[in-house]
DNA sequence: GAAGCTATCCTTAGGCG
DNA sequence: CCGCCTAAGGATAGCTT
């Protein structure tokens, strides 16, 4: 007898947050084709409308739409009037009904929590860069701890967006007015 | 032994339009909730902002976003770089070296924030109700002042965009997966 | 006419090239 | 990164209630 089998198979997994970053890429690729793949089943089978937007973790969009994804969203916005966001998300969740559901919801609520948060503190940090005049006096050596954290984070970000070298020390020498540098490759 | 088995299970069948009008109705029906099922599993797992809106043949539409529906179909109309982090909003920030622009992300980010809050607050009591028994259980008298009044935030919300009377009922009382529902002329 | 059932088809987790 | 492979998990077509 051979015995052992030669894979174990698909296996169950929770649905949370997936830790490793590298299966999570690989599911969320499977799963992304898989959903596509659904969506336009619905509308062979169905003639229904479909518009599918997924933005993946990396920010990368993906989008579909059937017939047109336009149409559908164009369809959508123009019959559904302004609603309260909580209220909305509630009526969503209550639906489900599930209680895991709504614990994982309320999960991402908190995870959303901490996001804006930490924005809110990025934000205030900022600010007070600003405001502190010895700040812009200073040379990049003056600098503090916070400061060259966020300088780091700044530049590290640049380095991924701007294509011109000049922008970087536009950007960086004088904050007064500096129109943003449009370099796109969408 | 009878031998013979109950039913033939699932069946093959091709990806065209399905002509049987009844049939047509259960399976869109059935795929529409494994599609948000779905929809909703790829953003529990990876984080992925998703975006699904269905129209019915019939007219009816469905949807869902995660973590909103509003804020996916934003970006991705207004084409915002996928740079959804405290980075970006800080480089844009600093680009216009505006204190009082800071000062206004800054509001904004707060905002976000308390709506944030609110949203976790709001499910956090959604779970409480769904895990007391007595919820479902007990007549609409028998809720106390919390639980009254997510309801009837729900109630409100269901009023403005429902008008089938029926799918206030179902919502309520059956955990589907309808959404907001509008008769359309096509 | 939605809700459940069951057998079957389809999707995908985990591993390898 | 992308695709292939296997086996198990999950979705669902066709009925039944």
């Amino acid at each position: 007898m051979s015995g052992g089998k030669k894979t174990r198979g698909r296996q169950k997994i929770e649905i949370k947050k997936i830790s490793n970053e590298r299966s999570m890429q690989v599911t969320f690729s499977k799963r992304r084709n898989g959903l596509f793949k659904k969506a336009h089943e619905l509308f062979a089978l169905c003639g229904a409308y479909v518009a599918l937007i997924i933005f993946s973790p990396t920010g990368k969009v993906f989008s579909f739409g059937y017939p047109d994804l336009y149409t559908v969203i164009d369809r959508y916005l123009s019959r559904v009037p302004p609603v309260n966001n909580n209220v909305r998300q509630f009526i969503e969740a209550f639906r489900s009904t599930n209680v895991r559901e709504l614990n994982a919801q309320l999960t991402l609520a908190n995870d959303a929590l901490d996001r804006e948060k930490r924005r809110g503190d990025d934000l205030s940090r900022l600010c007070k860069m600003i405001e502190d005049p010895s700040w812009w006096a200073s040379p990049v050596d003056g600098l503090n701890k916070d400061q060259l954290e966020l300088l780091k984070m700044a530049l590290e970000e640049l380095n991924k967006n701007i294509v011109e070298p000049n922008d970087r020390l536009e950007i960086l020498g004088a904050p007064t007015q500096t129109q943003q540098a449009q370099m796109s490759p969408p």
